[in-house]
Order: C-alpha cells, then sequence, then structure tokens
DNA sequence: TTGAAAGCGATACCAT
DNA sequence: ATGGTATCGCTTTCAA
C-alpha cells in the first residue's frame, strides 16, 4: 500500500493539513515540526503529494498540451517545427510550465480522446486543420488556446500568432513573374481533399482542405492573375509528406517531361530542398535553367542558396506561448511580419529570348 | 460555475456512474440512453470528464516525463537531443502516451518542483548528471523512470539504455594514436567541478562532474596509454555549452598557440564541428594539417566529412520509451552498438617525418 | 500554530 | 442496464 499524505499524519500524530503545509507552505508551521513531518514522511516512503491530486483539487497543471497535424515524431523532423517548438519551450520554461506533447494519431477517434484525458492548462495548436477531430476536442475543453499559423478564419476572440500566408506566398510568386516567369508549377503539402502525391488538379486553391496551403495557394493565384496567367493553366503537384525526399520524388513528374515549368514555387522549403537536389540529380542548375522559391527560410536553405519567404518560426513560437501564460499580454492576435530572401535559386527567365 | 458529471447526472435524470459511463463504457448502457446524456452535456456545457479527477481516480495518466539537463530549449537545438526525442516519441506515440517535457530551469528548488508536480506516468531522464536536484527529485517520485546515456553507474534494477561511452572513446582515441598522432587535446564539454569554457587541469578523468563526459574522457586517456602518452601531458579544454558556435571559439586556445596539437578529440560532434569552422578560418585543412574526430555522428557530421563514433540515437529514444511503455519487454538495461565513421577529417601525423 | 470538515470531479464495485 | 456508495489524495477555509 502506497503511503499518503494521511499515512504521515498518523504516524507523526497531526492531521493531514499540517502535512499538507509542511509541503506546500512551509511558513504555517514550526521549523521543527516540519523537520519531523518531511523525516517521517522520508521513513514511510511518501514521495510527496500526488501531483494528479494536487492538480485536481488547486484546479491548475503546469503544462500546456500542444497539438500537431502529423505525428508527433514530425514535431522532430521538420526543422520549422523544431524552431517553432524551441520559442514556445523558451517561454514554457521561463514560466515554470512544462509542454505536453500530444500524438494526434492517424485515428481520429483516438486522437480526440488523448486530448480529452490531457492534463494541462491550456493549448497550442500548431498546423492543426480545422476539420480535424482533435482540433474540435481541444476547443471544447473550452481551456485558454492559442493556434500558430492560423489567420484568415479565426474569429477575433480567439488567440492567434501567424503571418499573411497568402500575402506572404504573392510576394514570392511576384518575384518570378518579375523574372519574366510565366509557366510555373506549384508544389505544395495536401493540395487536395485527399492525401496524394503527384499532380493534381484543384479547380480553385480556395478548395484546399489544409488552411495553410490554402493560403499560400490562393497567393500565388492571385500573382499569377496579375501578369494574365490563369490558375487553370498552373501544374499543381501535391505530396502527402512534408519532406526533402518526397519533394525530389515529385520534383520528377515536372522535370522528366516537357515542356518544363521555367520556375517551380514550393509551398516549404524541405519540399524545396528536395526540388533542387532532383535538379542537381538532373545536371540542371537552380536559378539558371529552372528556379525555385521556397517557404519558411529554414536553416538548411540558406546554405542550399534558395530563394524563400522569412517567417520568424523562433518568435511565432516564444508568442504563442506567452498570449497563453503572460497575464500582462492583453492583445489576442499577432501578424508577424515576412521577407522574401533572394538567393541564387532564382534568376530571369532564359527562354523569353530563345526560340 | 463549471457543469460537472453531477450537473448532467441531473439534468437527464439519472446516476453520476451512468454518464461516467457513457464517456468511457459506452457498451454499458442502452444507446439512447448514451445519445440523450450526451445530448444534455452538450446543451449545459459539459465538457467531458475532467483529466486530473479521472487520473486521480484511474491511477494512470497516460504521459511520461522527460527531463533535460540543460534548459528545455536545448532540446530542440542539438540534433543529437532531436533524433533521441524523435524516437522516444515514435514509441510514445504508438503507445497514445504523451510526452511531458519538463523544464529543468538553472534554479535546482524550482526543478525539482516541477518534477514534483508532473501528472506523468514515469520518466524518461537524457543527459542529466546524477548529482541533479531533478534527478532525485524523479527518484523520489518512485514511478518506472528510464536513463538514457548512463551506463557505468546504474545499478541492475534501473532501466537503462545507453551505449559504452568508455570503449568508444577509446576507439576513437585509438584511431589518431594509430595514424600517429601523439600531441593531442581533447574538447569536451563540461571538464571541471565549475563550469567553465576554455584550457583546465583535470588531474584525473574519473573527477569529470558530468557522468557521460566523464565516460569518453576515461577512454581517451586509457588509449593514450597505450601509446605512451600520459594524461598529464594532453591538453583539455572545457566548454560550457554544447555547441558549435563555442567549438569554434575555444578551438582558439589550440590553435593559436605553439606547438599546436597535431590531433583534436572533441566529445561531442557539435563542439567538432566547431572546431572545423576555426581551422577552415585559418585556412587549416582538416585530416592534412590537424586531424579532428567528433563523437554522435549528427547528421550534419557526414557533410562535414567529419571522422567520428556513430551511435544510434534514434533507436535510443525507441528503446527508452519501449522500457518504459512495453510489458513485454522484460530487459531493464540496454547496450547499443557503436562504430567509428572514418572520413577526411582525419589523417596520418605529417610531423612524424619533417623537423 | 494546528486541526476538523468539506469538497475537488470522477470511477469501481456490487447490488438491483 | 442502471444506481448507490466508497474512495482516489489532496487543499482550503474556518475555528480553536
Amino acid at each position: 500500500m502506497k503511503p499518503t499524505l494521511q499515512t504521515v499524519a498518523d504516524a507523526v500524530g497531526v492531521s493531514r493539513s499540517t502535512v499538507s503545509n509542511a509541503y506546500s507552505r512551509p511558513d504555517q508551521l514550526s521549523p521543527q515540526l516540519r523537520e519531523t513531518i518531511l523525516e517521517a514522511a522520508a521513513r514511510l516512503g511518501y514521495t510527496g503529494p500526488h501531483p494528479a491530486a494536487r492538480s485536481l483539487r488547486k484546479g491548475q497543471v503546469g503544462a500546456i498540451g500542444v497539438l500537431f497535424s502529423a505525428e508527433l515524431s514530425y514535431a522532430f523532423t521538420d526543422p520549422y517545427a523544431v524552431q517553432f517548438l524551441r520559442g514556445l519551450a523558451e517561454t514554457a520554461e521561463r514560466h515554470n510550465t512544462g509542454l505536453l506533447l500530444i500524438p494526434l494519431l492517424s485515428d481520429g477517434e483516438a486522437a480526440a480522446q488523448a486530448v480529452q484525458n490531457a492534463v494541462v492548462d491550456g493549448f497550442c495548436a500548431y498546423c492543426v486543420p480545422a476539420w480535424h477531430a482533435s482540433y474540435d476536442a481541444a476547443l471544447a475543453r473550452n481551456l485558454p488556446m492559442v493556434i500558430a499559423e492560423w489567420h484568415a478564419n479565426a474569429d477575433p476572440g480567439t488567440r492567434v500568432v501567424g503571418i499573411d500566408d497568402m500575402a506572404a506566398a504573392r510576394t514570392a510568386a511576384r518575384h518570378l513573374t518579375a523574372l519574366g516567369h510565366r509557366r510555373i508549377a506549384v508544389i505544395a503539402h495536401w493540395i487536395g481533399p485527399v492525401q496524394h502525391s503527384g499532380p493534381i488538379t484543384l479547380a480553385r486553391p480556395e478548395d484546399a482542405p489544409h488552411h495553410v496551403t490554402r493560403e499560400r495557394l490562393i497567393g500565388y493565384r492571385d500573382a499569377f492573375a496579375e501578369v494574365g496567367v490563369d490558375w487553370s493553366e498552373v501544374t499543381t503537384i501535391s505530396s502527402i509528406h512534408n519532406s526533402r525526399e518526397e519533394g525530389a520524388a515529385v520534383a520528377a513528374h515536372l522535370l522528366d517531361r516537357a515542356p518544363r515549368p521555367t520556375a517551380i514555387l514550393a509551398a516549404a522549403d524541405l519540399l524545396a530542398l528536395g526540388v533542387l537536389d532532383a535538379l542537381e540529380t538532373r545536371g540542371l542548375q537552380a536559378g539558371r535553367d529552372i528556379s525555385v522559391v521556397g517557404f519558411d527560410d529554414i536553416p538548411e536553405a540558406a546554405a542550399a542558396r534558395l530563394t524563400t519567404i522569412r517567417q520568424p518560426a523562433l518568435d511565432k513560437g516564444r508568442i504563442a506561448g506567452e498570449l497563453l501564460l503572460d497575464a500582462e499580454r492583453a492583445e489576442r492576435q499577432v501578424v508577424l511580419p515576412t521577407e522574401l530572401m533572394v538567393r541564387a535559386s532564382t534568376g530571369p527567365n532564359n527562354e523569353a529570348g530563345r526560340s
């Protein structure tokens, strides 16, 4: 039988309250009594107040739940996600708060369960599509919740930290159109209603199921429209995972058939880096033969000389934490700036002058 | 007033047990009654069973606590740590279990508190020195606990997953001595009793305070002894953080004064990469002018052509999780294999023939 | 400074 | 299939 607070109280011959105070409010009892109690506790093998019981009573836990769209292990795979988490961790640390990473299994039921049972004071949803079971489950908990990377559809009450994905994407696309590119292909994660790897037709970007992808596609589309390129002329490629490997794999659909696009827009750096890999494999040079633009500006992007959109991942995480934990912080919605980083992977459309 | 299970029970006119069953054991009551109950719950704004209360009653949480030696944000900075966590996350995910990252503040008191209050079913300690307050606090909780990266001092009862750091280090050092190097310097994290950045004298490797560093230093020392190089002749450099930047910084102590060592052993890849950076800055070529060996084989190591010791970080994390969560898994201690990866950063001692 | 009593919100077991 | 009752382990008034 595991010893409880009561066990110790009985052994010392005091009440439960006193033992409780010995742990949580040392100033409420004489030092020597406290000493006696702690000693008895050690002797009896009492390990201190039971956290669940204490949380129940106090109505406070000291942890926030973190929700991801993908498998938990993804959080540690994508450099962008890692940066975000790092920022979040920094804030949590300052508030002496733990981070409960909640697995979002493909099984929606189980995922919702996990959220339902999470012993936390609040949630931070990151990349979780609005229609995902665990998103609803988290909302249903009716706890403070902050959403990262989701701007458009959030009502004024919810806490949001994000960027203007649409505008940033437009900037990325305009960079290409300004360089004279017109035959531009788009690669993005999860474009269509079902998970699919390869070319896909999406009548309207507005129909993309993943909110982040949707915003970015709309931005691309609008920039194309400005130079008279209709969305229906754009080849769109969907990927299932957000990985360099799949980026390289799906790039084949664009590079191994004529006419090749003169430029490729990837809605994430990891995909863009994959495209660069695919180019290298084929002896093509990015920026000269084909221009490539990414999104995120993960650390690897600079080394690969990838033109991309920089967004402050670390700050995003940091601020997400503050929106949840800083009582001071009154505002509920924060939009962070983005910046086009022009590097060697883009250049003028050389085809223009030719044949 | 927040609605509770009781509220719903009263509204529907059933007992608490029945409402509880509606949530946790749907098969225990008629579908229509369940329907009625869920409906009433929704109407009343009841968000489902309170996790803390449920954990208290069930004596089970569905989360394991993860302890680090450094700041929480470090977990997302060191590629090796990221790999480990990823493996751990994979296992946790499979068991539908969350990961509670516990901040280990520099303030030992607060750190111990955080561990004490963590609502978890077990702990995974990673890189936590045995004398750290939170290590004791975790032990005191008397929950299942697995220790990663700690082999020597663990008694047979504790669950451990690790590598033979000493033997691996010896292999690394022998690689250099076999190449003819005799004037070898060592860079490691936290060599002396206090945090310090720069040259430091450590009479015996056994006195290093951090267990992992200690094991590796002993391995180096033993390999040196085999060729008649005494530990007292070895220049040892301590770093405070485990970072590439600091690796480059402390390398200056070795490179900017004569006689330079002909080879450098770094007890972590991040430090070794920093050393390579420092070499490049000075126009020196690794493997020709100076040989460098790391430890860990993080992904960046291969790209930098760094000779190093590979240890299976991902597997380590995965197995740590299994030791905690797989009832099947009977064994308590797992030692993983390591491998010397010879790359371009090491070469024969050219000085031997010269001068 | 210390103790008694009243919950916090739920689940398990045994009846019915 | 449903209800009653005891209990999980602690904190928090409030009174002594």
